[in-house]
DNA sequence: GTGGGTTTGTCATTTTTGACACAAACCCTT
DNA sequence: AAGGGTTTGTGTCAAAAATGACAAACCCAC
């Protein structure tokens, strides 16, 4: 399902939806209101309800929205219908950390390798995940058909591994080190900081002590 | 140093421009130009002036911008003059990556402690950060004046977490668990989300391939 | 049924964020 | 010392995102 320009922060916040929605179906509820979801995700019903305007679902006007019902439009609408596949490029902490995030999460997003130099790490299995040389890293994307490449090597090796990644035909890449890199226009990429997130807590957490103070 | 109403993302971006100026700086060069750091982070060179231009902060016209003084300006602005303290609450994979990721970084943001369950864990140091059964945590963070945490446990966990530290008073968090938290207005709370970020770039890379095709 | 209390859907407005355009400053070359 | 090529600094505009406001729909109680 396709809706034409779909805002950025739209997409996020119904990733961040379904999230919050799969964890309260498991309770006897069976619907939910726009200031629920709201409260959850510390934003205003009535961003909630635009968003959800702009995906074409109506709720009930007195019971409120259908869980199960928002969840699979959700998806049909963020994920992709065959699924994507995805890879995991550095298999340290962080790397077996994505991974273990993932485990158990029904999705259309399946990580189905990753790859790392070390020779103790290479051939094993890891939380479902196998781990091959980086050196195989071409012909196993191509095999498989991988879309997605998440990069958690040491920042010095992302470019590199970036590089590689494009000419094999990835699609997407979400890269976690500080390493700013440079991926041709029909590559999407992301950076995801985690410093830059801790130094904006910090700034803001230091601004609100002093004016509640 | 204050500066009045500097936007959010405005601060996100001198975070970055620091970061980006620390690895440029070992090499010969003392200055940058717009254009430069804006390729770096794929933004604009007009948006990194007029970042600066609301530090406060003028260039060089033929040279460009002193790297050093910058990034000490920024430290200035975004960095609290006596530093912040850091608390890990979880030391799994995730825990472990954001430790290691910080070390070696000079900044006024210092991880001073670690809580975890595990008694194989408990009274070790990771990367130069002792770790504590959480049951002290109260304590400890009183004790040393730590001011911000970091939420890694699993997700179950996170509320009862953020909660024993908002009473210690913690004035900022960042939560890395896909469980939304409540906290007082008081508190800086941010949300970071791995799998929103990955969805994110699944549905962009989608979007980008069928236009591409 | 009829009135009151909720909640949705959406238009209109405000706020935030980013981009354009261009003058002024500057250095280098000649 | 004069002209050309850059780069900064900033007023102005455009786009994106969030918010406010309110009518319409609906259910419940009586």
């Amino acid at each position: 399902m396709f809706i034409k320009n779909l805002p950025h922060k739209t997409v996020e916040r119904l990733s961040q939806y379904r999230r919050a929605l799969l964890m309260i179906l498991s309770k006897e509820k069976t619907h939910v209101f726009s200031h629920e979801i709201a409260q959850m995700l510390h934003i205003t019903p009535v961003q909630v309800r635009r968003d959800l305007m702009l995906i074409g679902y109506s709720g009930n006007l007195r019971k409120g929205y259908d869980i199960k019902e928002l969840i699979e439009l959700i998806g049909k609408i963020i994920d992709s219908d065959r699924g994507q596949r995805v890879a995991v490029v550095g298999l340290g902490n962080l790397g077996k950390a994505i991974i273990s995030y993932f485990k158990g999460k029904r999705s259309k997003l399946a990580i189905i390798a990753a790859f790392d130099i070390n020779p103790e790490k290479i051939n094993r299995v890891y939380d479902g995940v196998a781990c091959y040389h980086i050196s195989q890293m071409t012909e196993i994307i191509k095999q498989n058909n991988i879309s997605i490449g998440i990069i958690s090597v040491p920042s010095e090796q992302a470019p590199e591994i970036a590089e590689t990644m494009v000419l094999a035909g990835i699609k997407g890449l979400l890269n976690f080190t500080p390493k700013p890199l440079n991926v041709p226009p029909f590559v999407y990429l992301e950076e995801y900081d985690m410093i830059t997130s801790l130094e904006k807590v910090a700034f803001f957490a230091k601004k609100n002590d002093e004016r509640f103070k």
